[in-house]
DNA sequence: GGCCATTATACTCACTATGAGTATAATGGC
DNA sequence: GCCATTATACTCATAGTGAGTATAATGGCC
């Protein structure tokens, strides 16, 4: 229990996990490869190998090679490289995801799986070279996090219920799991905070409304499971990353690594909503990035706007010295207070 | 350099470090343990064994059981617990270290050592059960963070004219050091930003003002050292934990894992202002925190103050369901501008 | 050409938060 | 009773936010 050297060979194995995202088409996407949904294979997705039968997506997987690569980062962005044939731009570390028996295998004497998971962001919908990596759409394993066209359904039609069910079905707990139901979820009152992602996809996972929890517990209440299912704990992870970004794109000028090198003000405000979930107020988001200085006008002109053309922008980065914390401030974009309508009903 | 499979044994090792801090007298402490300074033992720190020769202080680190503990933060809990008798209340996962080198054994054949950060906050000064662990001050590790008696002596003094010297002497480089030295140091009228403590330590690394920059890489320019040295990069991790909640400080009650269960405002503005390293309006912090709806009167009154008694307060855990980012806005507590008078000289 | 839908861009206005004060209230020490 | 010291209450100018209205250019359609 408390062998406090860590010698013991096998039983202990480090990977590497990348989210990269980009947005197209006012779409946030991930990039995601197939796992073989029975035993799956780790240190593989972007390997060569072969995968038939039922499948699950994942995310990109890779090794670090503790002799060559200088630092982790440079491993994923090797291996991204190698076998994905992208080369990742803006590159963070998200967080080290560790748990007992994240990899299934472990209850058949695998080994602990260890996995440091990175946060990238790519200009646009690069088509990657191994064959079985695909872009999909963040929302589809995640589709309570898109208020873009309103409180999305799933909310009301089964997350809503489901968790008033579960905050009922344990007495001695029901308070806590009101409690934590209320502030992640928004409900009764309490503002939707969109950063919240990952606590809300912990929420859903306790309360066995994502595939994934009853999966690993094999416990199966046979209720309906919300959005779709990832391979691993992916799907966690993935909710770290959007957490994360959406975060980050209030303080940092982090939306300009997923837009071309200018654009007008309209494709960075869609682009931002893709992340943020939300719509924002058109003329306060122009009033935010042009004189708060994040952006500056080119001169030039895009036509193909649908009505009036628009004029081309560019990221100023004179910003970083000016400002302490330059980002799209999201104006209230996550504020969603007692007036929504989702808290309504 | 591809070998897909993570099989070799005992080429890599991943172990666990804890940043457990304090505030204390109106200084934040961080819990170190001593290492000899030549061939330090890393899976050591808290255990048993005897450390004679020169030594380095450095932050507890321990080992994760693969077979035992169910997640890397009961990991920590547990040994910090059993070798240091603290029980930790707020532990959150900073960052995972993995560069190459970073436990000099490497060199000699010694495995890669990836590193899970901890940051864990405590009430107050614990004695911990181990003989060998002692409470120190953060700033005497980063003295240039500390500007609550104004600009820090050692900025002037060495910090600035040292950058300075770095920055021209390498001519392709120039520039680019220069915009980063500006930025990360509030040089040349850019704002002070206080949560840019890992940027700050990581230029000064790469200047050689730190001492662990001469000693990992063999060169020695001669040049004085700034702050006190750690052992391995712990000292990168203290200012990745520094920054990390230098920036949580402002959107989420962390403050009050600090302080005892009730406090006057004023002992709660030295808290956060020994944390954030600069001295706060007091009206408008009382203002902020009440009326922000973060704290409640309990009516007590402690009359120890100096002058007129203080009205004890408590944290408000309803401030949660109203708001989205309940913090001590730390209202332009970072934002230290052209007017500040280290920017003059 | 004239009307319309559509998007771009400028400006207004109420409200709130922030930075920086002034003013007054209780204490203890002398 | 005066003073130093801390607590607490208010004021005020300014900047930022949320939510509009108003006007400017386009293309499509008749």
């Amino acid at each position: 229990m408390s062998e406090a050297k860590p010698m013991s060979a096998p039983a202990l194995v480090v990977g590497l996990n990348a989210v990269i995202l980009a947005v197209t088409d006012e779409q946030p996407r991930v990039l995601t490869v197939s796992f073989p949904a029975g035993g799956p294979i780790e240190g593989g997705g972007l390997a060569e190998d072969e995968h038939p039968s039922p499948r699950l997506d994942g995310l990109p997987t890779g090794p670090l090679d503790p002799a060559g690569d200088r630092t982790l980062e440079l491993a994923l962005r090797r291996w991204v490289r190698a076998y994905a044939g992208i080369e990742l731009g803006y590159v963070e570390q998200l967080y080290t995801f560790g748990d007992r028996f994240r990899d299934p295998r472990e209850r058949s004497g695998g080994p602990r799986v260890i996995s440091v998971a990175y946060l990238a962001l790519v200009r646009e919908n690069v088509i990657p070279g191994h064959l079985k990596a695909r872009w999909r759409g963040v929302y589809e394993y995640l589709p309570w996090e898109d208020w873009r066209s309103g409180p999305p359904r799933v909310l009301h039609r089964q997350i809503e219920p489901a968790l008033r069910e579960w905050i009922g079905r344990d007495r001695s707990e029901e308070a806590d799991r009101r409690e934590r139901a209320e502030v992640t979820f928004g409900l009764a009152g309490t503002p939707w905070n969109g950063e919240r992602v990952l606590e809300r996809y912990e929420l859903l996972f306790e309360a066995g409304l994502v595939a994934e929890a009853t999966r690993d517990a094999k416990a199966a209440p046979g209720k309906r499971r919300v959005g779709r299912e990832m391979a691993f704990d992916h799907r966690r992870i993935l909710a770290t990353a959007l957490g994360r970004l959406r975060g980050k794109v209030r303080y940092r000028p982090v939306v300009f690594e997923l837009v071309a090198e200018t654009f007008t003000l309209f494709q960075l405000q869609r682009t931002v909503e893709a992340l943020a979930g939300v719509r924002l107020h058109k003329q306060n988001f122009r009033r935010l990035v042009d004189r708060g200085g994040l952006v500056e006008g080119t001169g030039l002109i895009e036509p193909m706007t649908g009505g009036r053309p628009a004029e081309l922008f560019r990221f100023r980065r004179e910003v970083l010295r000016e400002r302490q914390a330059p980002g799209v401030g999201l104006p209230g974009a996550f504020r969603r207070g007692v007036d929504s309508s989702y808290t309504q009903s």
